[in-house]
DNA sequence: TAGAACCGTAAGTTTTGCTAATGCTAGCTG
DNA sequence: CAGCTAGCATTAGCAAAACTTACGGTTCTA
């Protein structure tokens, strides 16, 4: 019965209730804001006051946005994007590459490209501070959409759909090929494999819920076998150690195998080659910051 | 030398500064704002250290701007925007027509067409709370982009240019002819009257700097005379009680004589005849508010 | 049936933002 | 050219806003 008065939304409490609709309660909301619940609670008491109309229905067991709320989230969600957009104007402005760069990214190229970046920033641009999280693609997205991570690094293979929303950037870092990792003596020299030579043998695999594991298993359907999987892990090293150790074949990105691992060799799929591509993803309210620039072509070699 | 921090730009600074950029001043910005001048300043102080970069160059006289707030106002209006956007949205979501809505009109508008609406709506829709205001349509156009009227009727001449921002959504209300109103028997019986025929006339005109007096001056010289103004008044009333007096002739929308007056004959000009065209215009963010459809809807009859 | 997780309200404390008072500089004016 | 006005910044004090702590209630789960 409140009258739909003209007060004006305060930004701050819409971001509140923004974070209330990403993690599906106030409680997990005072977390990521580091604040209590309470606090978060009283100040969506007063954006409904604002608002005029109820933006959650609350019950003991979390809470549910009504439509109202949802409407005033999209707009929010405008709302960051242009000031984030502001922060890139004063960042070009200045041209100043200085500021905190949150990155997440897989694990395969954790090592062979973000890790070197960030020793090559370190000394042409001690100004920038990054923080490096390994996650999932999706985790990934997930946590650069919610403004928690600047920069993503994921991965996409062939045939593999990976969601990305599409008001993210994307910038191709890397195209690679898959290749066969194998002990010395198992794959016949001097020729490269196709997946059907390797249809009797044991495989070394990520889990099927990883693209890569997917990916691998898909092209062996599609080559005319199931794969005996021997081996099932989700780390790129204990993997290539598996091989080594005889437990089987392995299909894997270049990056992720280590050039000097002794007791295996590494050989290119024949052609057909499988292959998989690196992106780069930013919020395009963010692309254009120098900050991200200059990251960007340190990521790009 | 402060470092291009991570702060967040709080909005309600932003808009302070986008009020500075509008007055041109501090004082004035607070004023507008309803604060004393050392509150803005000292806003002001920290948004230019959220920002990380000077915003205003402060001379004893007044404030100049820098690139970077030239940007973050730029920036601050797209949010304004998303916000009344957002404001909309909970007003269409719950059909609520109730609030304030604030109206500027030119005179001729104001007692024909914005005043019956007004008491049309105080009967049919109580919730609405009116506020009218006289202004020229240039003042009144400043004023709605500013923020301080929700919705403005402007008239415009044929030939007199009045630049409307695009972003503004527009509404024609009313195309009506331009008539001349003279003393019984100063024209000629059962004709539509030229202007021509009135070149040896004296004229009662609106000022030069009116758009109606310019209109009716531009005319007169295509038509192939200068007029002889005798009497020049803004006040529409006064310009036809001096019609009654004898004072001239004159050319004024039909909506500016009242029908009943006295003394006066009004005619419609032969054609090609001039006219002028009503708009209602509201920023395009509140254009689909339902109080603004309403109080449009009672505007159009 | 106890515990955990969630929400809301009330009271107390901290933080923020505003005003009032004061001093400064630059332009205008008689 | 002295004096007036308009504008801006800084400081100290105060009031309002926002957060925390403490507590009570509900629902799902072990």
């Amino acid at each position: 019965m409140a009258s739909a008065g003209g007060l004006p939304l305060d930004v701050v409490r819409l971001t509140m209730l923004r974070e209330v609709a990403l993690r599906g309660s106030i409680a997990g909301a005072a977390r990521t804001l580091g604040l209590t619940p309470s606090a978060v609670s009283q100040q969506l008491s007063v954006l409904e006051r604002e608002a005029g109309t109820a933006l959650l229905s609350r019950s003991a067991r979390g809470v549910q946005l009504t439509g109202a709320a949802a409407a005033l989230v999209a707009r929010t969600e405008s709302i960051l994007a242009v000031l984030e957009h502001a922060r890139a104007d004063l960042d070009r402005l200045s041209g100043s590459t200085a500021g905190q760069l949150r990155i997440g990214t897989v694990a395969s190229a954790a090592a062979a490209l973000v890790s070197p970046a960030a020793s090559r920033l370190a000394i042409e641009h001690a100004e920038i501070r990054l923080t490096v999280t390994v996650a999932e693609p999706s985790r990934s997205i997930d946590a650069l959409v919610a403004g928690d991570l600047d920069l993503a690094v994921v991965d996409v293979y062939d045939g593999v759909p990976v969601p990305v929303p599409d008001y993210l950037h994307q910038t191709e870092l890397r195209v690679e090929p898959l290749v066969v990792v194998a002990r010395p003596g198992v794959l016949a020299p001097r020729r490269r494999p196709t997946l059907l030579m390797l249809a009797e043998a044991d495989w070394v695999m990520p889990p099927a819920e990883a693209a890569c594991g997917q990916a691998v298993r898909v092209a062996c359907r599609e080559a005319g076998f199931e794969p005996r999987v021997r081996w099932e892990t989700d780390d790129m090293l204990l993997l290539v150690r598996a091989v080594a150790a005889g437990h089987g074949v392995a299909v894997l990105p270049r990056l992720a195998v280590d050039d000097r691992m002794a007791d295996v060799v590494i050989r290119p799929l024949a052609r057909p080659a499988m292959q998989r591509r690196l992106l780069a993803l930013t919020r395009a309210s963010s692309a254009d910051r120098p900050i991200v620039q200059t990251v960007l072509a340190a990521l790009n070699f």
